[in-house]
DNA sequence: TTGAAAGCGCTAACAG
DNA sequence: CTGTTAGCGCTTTCAA
């Protein structure tokens, strides 16, 4: 009635079992499977064997309670169900699973109370680190991270009162792109539709830097904030065409792809031609830019790169011990398609 | 020198710190984190009190050793990038969120070596379950899983070959209703570009009865197979537009969204107008549905009340140990936009 | 080259 | 009502 054959009873196979079928101590398994120390081959090759035969698999519990890494990495975001998120997500999961750890995915709806909950949460999970994306309010939260020496890298989110590593693409010079691209092409009253985050300020600065190196003025009253969706796209678009003091713009900068869909689509409600009537310009470059019909002109980030490279650099902390504090900033580039029209330049890839 | 104060240095503060501090065992402290056993209201509170001070955190790990739940479920899907499964994951998270548990997301890219990774990676990570979206492989993986009596739900796949708990669409209605649609808008010759998934058998077989009802012949050469991008949609219409052997179909029932707006742009691409030259309908009813112009007719799953369902499955069986081999299946809605001509029915919600 | 033993932080009898 | 104690599965000195 024994279980001597190889096949496993339903009990989870212990360090204890291979020690005993291989007649060695626990010690000696423990040392195979860190591959420390040093031993006879001959044993080690005896362990091994045994460690697949009974299909062992050590337990993160218990060496993560040793002081060992749980191979786990927290992921921040605002919506996971946001595209740019998701495909960032899939990058990082990728990337993240090639070196042997996974991810916990949290997405806190820019809210301090979920932010709080699951900063909590992760660290009881004792994950080895956070990625923190795009934006992140309770800023004492992550210090309090930062100061506990807890790797934390922040992707996509420049915000200078926290001292860490960050990975971003460079907002100024997106904001300065899309809005050239539209002065270029003859337009000069420009709305922007922007977020409430620290990356929509930088493209703000790059929206009115365009304006004067074109010698164009950028009015206050263009300036909107939001937070993403299509819907609030939608909803901007219809407060500025419906404003008596300035003129209609002929052309809208949205902070992100969804606002610029929503703009879209309260134009062709409007019974407006695009790019005719009004040119539209998004901003990240993902999946909803090539579902339109026109396809959106839009500020491409480059997300599996970033994705990657956030990854690579939240690993090295943790191996490290300590914040590396690096800072790595890519090219944004513009992306044209049908939504604007155009006389010149620019990466042409109209659908 | 000591840290007397509440001012918890940077070591992790343990049951120990507790119980020293507030002048008992570790056994009370244990029984107040737990909520078991009974002692004096004061003691409770006393301790209570100190936990709150030392901003005192379980950990995960040591208790998942004594046996305890991990409080961590495992999500498999093809890609989270996809919007299907995006929108998906966000309503498994919340769900899971509000009943205290967290949610590692693996990718699998319908490859079977993924799928093994990914289940022996979590499986280490001490999984109190799984859930299993939309489609995989390696069917003995999970077998495996559901004979050491793992908590394992499927969701979007109606595999019969694995005895579950399953969540699923009704998706021999759904085809059924989708095809319908175009047959009652006068469409004779539909087409349909499905997918290799369970799921699409199903749909292919209400799209079949629904030609009998109608007293309409199905043709054999109008049904594709493939995987869901919108690539493969663009691919499969035009290779269904390019055949000289049968009538040009009126209409394509596409068996995602995805791969409707792949035919969506290849028609556009043709010249043809949508939906007068060519009407199409999709399946899902993901964010891309409502983004393209015209809006896409598809076949509605309930995403959010699926997702909901499946996690508190999951957890009841978790607690119970044991499956409950219930399955659910919703109800399919076809959401009427703009890619079908209507000369009558159906939720219209034109865009 | 190997093993005995002392924990990691927590839970769960079992005594007191 | 409360504390003592024996582990959970693993890592890591330190001796042998």
């Amino acid at each position: 009635m024994e279980n001597s054959k190889s096949e496993a009873k339903s009990m989870k196979v212990t360090i204890y079992d291979i020690a005993k079928k291989a007649g060695v101590s626990i010690a000696t398994v423990s040392k195979v499977i860190n591959n420390t120390g040093s031993m006879r081959e001959s044993t080690r090759q005896r362990v091994l064997e045994i460690m697949q035969q009974l299909n062992y698999q050590p337990s993160v519990m218990a060496s993560a309670l040793m002081g060992k890494k749980t191979e786990t990495i927290g992921l921040l975001v605002p919506d996971i169900s946001n595209p740019l998120f998701s495909e960032m997500a899939r990058t990082i999961e990728d990337r993240a699973h090639d070196q042997g750890m996974s991810v916990i995915m949290c997405s806190t709806d820019d809210n301090p109370e979920k932010e709080k909950k699951y900063v909590e949460l992760l660290q009881r999970k004792q994950v080895d680190g956070f990625i923190v994306g795009a934006s992140f309010h309770d800023k004492s939260l992550l210090q309090e991270l930062i100061d506990n020496n807890i790797p934390l890298v922040m992707l996509t989110q420049d915000e200078p009162s926290l001292d860490v590593s960050k990975v971003t693409v460079d907002d100024f010079k997106g904001g300065y792109e899309a809005t050239s691209h539209l002065l270029f092409n003859g337009h000069q009253n420009i709305a922007i539709i922007a977020e409430y985050a620290y990356s929509s300020n930088l493209r703000i600065n790059g929206y009115r830097a365009a304006h004067e190196v074109y010698g164009a003025v950028s009015k206050e009253e263009y300036i909107y904030r939001t937070t993403a969706s299509i819907l609030n796209g939608k909803k901007y678009f219809d407060k500025l065409f419906s404003r008596q003091d300035v003129e209609l713009p002929t052309a809208i900068f949205a902070c992100n792809d969804q606002l610029a869909i929503g703009a879209i689509q309260a134009a062709k409600e409007k019974g407006l031609q695009i790019p005719n009537d009004v040119s539209i310009v998004g901003f990240d470059d993902t999946i909803l830019a090539t579902t339109t019909v026109p396809g959106l002109t839009t500020i491409a980030q480059p997300i599996k790169t970033m994705g990657e490279k956030i990854v690579d650099v939240l690993i090295k902390e943790i191996k490290a011990g300590k914040s590396l504090k690096e800072r790595f900033l890519y090219n944004p580039e513009l992306i044209v398609r049908g939504t604007t029209n155009v006389f010149n330049e620019g990466t042409v890839d109209k659908q």
